[in-house]
DNA sequence: CGTGAAACCGGTTCAAA
DNA sequence: TTTGAACCGGTTTCACG
């Protein structure tokens, strides 16, 4: 991927609603070229979609936090990531190295609820769990600088799934 | 907050390019309706933003980490997140109980990259790191159940009884 | 892969209730 | 606050370089 799909992405990451007609101006492209490269990126997956940055204060759930969880039972399957999808308090989750096997982050209203939560998934993927309550948060959702590297990350990116 | 407000923040922060007329469909409102709201909700705040979402390793940062960080000299002041912010990699940074300080989520292209960040850190905010490297990610960036909870900001009777 | 122009559709404003 | 209508601008397609 090169300079200019660089900067469309970077544009859209920081406005998602940016118009054609701005990121046209902003990479000295037409309209219409903007467009295409636009929709080759979504196509590609580069673009996974778009999505409204919420204040969860304002929506009632000012609680976030970082849940640790291992598994009670090493032997057993891990498929912990679809035993928890249904919980929607869940906005992610990671599987990482360490201790630890996966770490999600969650939303809540209240400590109440996150006690709910913390219950809900251990009885739902038979694991234990460490919380670290988030106090506040300095900055979030900032997008990152591209820089110029060569051939970025994926050799090729197929949606017909032909090798 | 009530119910079609809910309804239209959910909607965004699943689509955050969703159209106003597709926004009245779905509420059952008028378009100017929806985008009066929609306007209202963003200049409240309640709607941040909007931003696309990337695939990293399309961008060329397949690395995702979380850096648990913590002062060296507990007395010194404690500015870290200013200190950080000029570090683009650090997507977000939350401020957490717990034995640390902060959490950071990092971006990065390579083990390299990350062992570079990593001492800018220290180097920026006089803190000691322990980091854990994120695997895979089943899933991220899931827009929040809104339930029909009370208000977020202004008064609001409760059920417990409790003023 | 780029362009401009045309056609279309959504975004925006407005007066009215 | 909602509504429909009118207006304007962005989106999308197209034929062509």
């Amino acid at each position: 991927m090169e300079e200019i799909d660089r900067r469309i992405v970077t544009l859209l990451a920081r406005d998602g609603r940016m118009s054609f007609t701005d990121l046209a101006r902003e990479t000295g492209l037409s309209v219409s070229a903007v467009h295409q490269r636009v929709r080759r990126l979504e196509k590609r997956g580069v673009v996974r979609g778009y999505a409204a940055i919420i204040d969860h204060d304002a929506v009632g759930l000012p609680l976030t936090a970082f849940v640790s969880i291992k598994p009670i039972d090493p032997a057993a399957p891990d498929d912990a990531p679809e035993r928890l999808a249904h919980l929607s308090a869940i906005e992610a989750c990671h599987s990482v190295a360490g201790d630890e096997s996966y770490i999600l982050k969650v939303r809540v209203a209240s400590p109440v609820a996150l006690e709910d939560l913390l219950q809900q998934i251990r009885a739902s993927a038979n694991v234990s769990t460490r919380t670290t309550v988030v106090l506040s948060t300095p900055y979030e959702h900032r997008a990152p600088e591209l820089a110029p590297s060569e051939e970025a990350g994926e050799p090729e990116t197929r949606q017909d799934g032909i090798a």
